[in-house]
DNA sequence: ATAATGACGTGAT
DNA sequence: AATCACGCCATTA
């Protein structure tokens, strides 16, 4: 039989957050919540701050408490600009 | 295996 | 409303 690495949760995470549609916005929770890991919403933004592939729309994901978070491509500004952009905010 | 790290969350000041 | 301290979790050194 074929050994599968079963995915870690870094893919995970990096699925779910390349499946947000654009003018939409998604919190660390909630995406920790649906990459099967609840609770491990730190954990994700550790992920997203190593993430540099511009396929993921990184900047989707914001605060529960509707901060912007991070942005290791532009800061919170650019990634604020970026949603407005969007119309998600 | 253990400790340190950090784009978070919540409840208490 | 703004800050702080503590807890949580996967990753990385």
């Amino acid at each position: 039989m074929k050994t599968r690495k079963l995915p870690s949760f870094s893919e995970r995470v990096r699925d779910v957050v390349l499946k947000i549609p654009k003018g939409k916005t998604m919190t660390y929770k909630e995406v920790a919540r649906r990459a099967s890991s609840s609770g491990a919403s730190r954990a994700v933004g550790n992920i997203m701050k190593k993430n540099f592939d511009r396929k993921i729309p990184c900047h989707r994901v914001i605060r529960s408490d509707g901060g912007m978070g991070g942005y290791n491509r532009g800061g919170a500004e650019s990634k604020r600009k970026l949603l407005k952009r969007e119309g998600a905010l």
